[in-house]
DNA sequence: TCAGCCAACTTGACTGACCAAGTTGCTCTC
DNA sequence: GAGAGCAACTTGGTCAGTCAAGTTGGCTGA
């Protein structure tokens, strides 16, 4: 006794508009056929037609003009808001799960950008938990997390043990809130003393240094978490829509 | 004699929605009305509802569950596709309209870097346009662009007079093709002496480098914008969601 | 007291129909 | 030959109705 799933009827237009268009039936530029005409060919109403073409539109395969048609475009180069994005995976490391040693993890007064980053008073107590990343037997990069210290108290980021978890789940988890979005910074400076120790490199080296900024959907800042990476080994690549 | 725009039904309950969470007269987790009082009290028919309710789901403004009913999220913190990012500003710069001189424009061998970028050989023949951008009388970036040579010939690009429209224009019009998206590369690297020298920053400092690839929908690559910003005085910002 | 069932409520999907707004090509008139 | 009008076509918006799938609370029976 198996349940098969079967897609709803505009999912499953969905998908056969898209393998026409990828295999070159529907080549870039040409003219989809009308709603008309796809209601007769997959006896289909209207709605369901002009609903699976709504989707397609949103997400780029196709254009669409009142009165003259809908045009294809092609398989969207970028799927909207699938990019591998710094700032997530930095707040969803797992310590377990990568070559990493725990350099500091205990309370500090906020530096400044960090208490502008948090909105926070400068020198206000705050968690800090700094390990270093290696990769292939090579140190890699410095990450940094800074939680306000009230957040932070209780909870494994204060402690030695690798997390089993990302921060974002103990800082949810403690703030009782859902982060929403991440606020990134992104800038160039020479590394301190100590990062030439760790990372291997001259105190003229350039590093890049990104701030992600967790906040909850209102904006409110939670935690920051920042990481330099020596800029002769690394590079952020990025894509996204012209308009 | 006055003609007035009216917006479609399904907007006018979009906007009145949005006031309503805005004012906090549906705060954040409360409930939604019900597409059946939604629809009473509005006058409208259920698809036209479901319309508008679709729309704010899709930004973000609400969550949907089947059988529960509709939730508040609040206004998006990120208005998607919204944000200004860097590329975009580059490959649509005025050099007209910025204070900007010209530091070069014509034939050179494709650096290794740019021809990588590009997807054709290194050394192949491209088009270089250099300026230097000032703001409040500082040299504050040097902005490079590369365009291969055949594209380029014969556009403004390789003359002596600022840029009226933004490269992307001429790019356009001369490849007969409409750019997509852009795949934008970041790092960090100690200035050259012509640098040191245009930016009056020392050989120690750390440059932001910013390479903004701008592609056709098929992904073929046509242009390469380069700027180049001292770290200690900008810093590139970017949100996102988190999921 | 607890578990199961059912009714009422909710959103998701689908149908058929009609009117509005925009585009294009053809025909007719000046 | 050029311009205007109209018909046929296209997508955009709206309506009314039905069935499917999920949730919740109340009632009944063990």
């Amino acid at each position: 006794m198996s349940f098969k799933y079967t897609p709803p009827k505009y999912a499953q237009l969905i998908a056969e508009l898209e393998r026409r268009i990828e295999s070159g039936e529907y080549p870039p530029g040409s003219p989809l056929p009308s709603e008309h005409q796809l209601m007769a060919e997959f006896g289909m109403a209207r709605p369901t037609v002009v609903k699976a073409l709504g989707v397609l539109r949103d997400q780029g395969w196709i254009v669409t003009h009142q009165g003259k048609g809908r045009f294809v475009r092609g398989r969207p180069a970028i799927a909207s808001g699938q990019q591998t994005r710094m700032g997530r995976e930095l707040l969803d490391r797992k310590e377990a799960q990568v070559e990493s040693s725990l350099l500091s993890a205990g309370p500090v007064p906020a530096p400044n950008r960090i208490a502008a980053y948090l909105n926070i008073e400068p020198k206000s107590p705050v968690v800090l938990r700094k390990i270093l990343v290696t990769r292939d037997d090579e140190a890699s990069e410095i990450s940094s997390t800074w939680v306000p210290a009230d957040v932070a108290e209780g909870t494994p980021l204060t402690g030695t043990d690798d997390l089993k978890q990302g921060v974002r789940r103990y800082v949810e988890a403690a703030a009782g809130i859902q982060l929403d979005h991440i606020v990134e910074h992104v800038t160039a400076r020479n590394p301190t003393r100590e990062e030439c120790k760790l990372l291997g490199v001259k105190p003229s080296a350039a590093l890049l240094a990104v701030y992600a900024v967790a906040r909850e959907a209102t904006g409110k800042p939670w935690v920051v978490v920042e990481t330099v990476l020596p800029g002769d080994r690394h590079e952020l690549e990025d894509a996204y829509p012209i308009k």
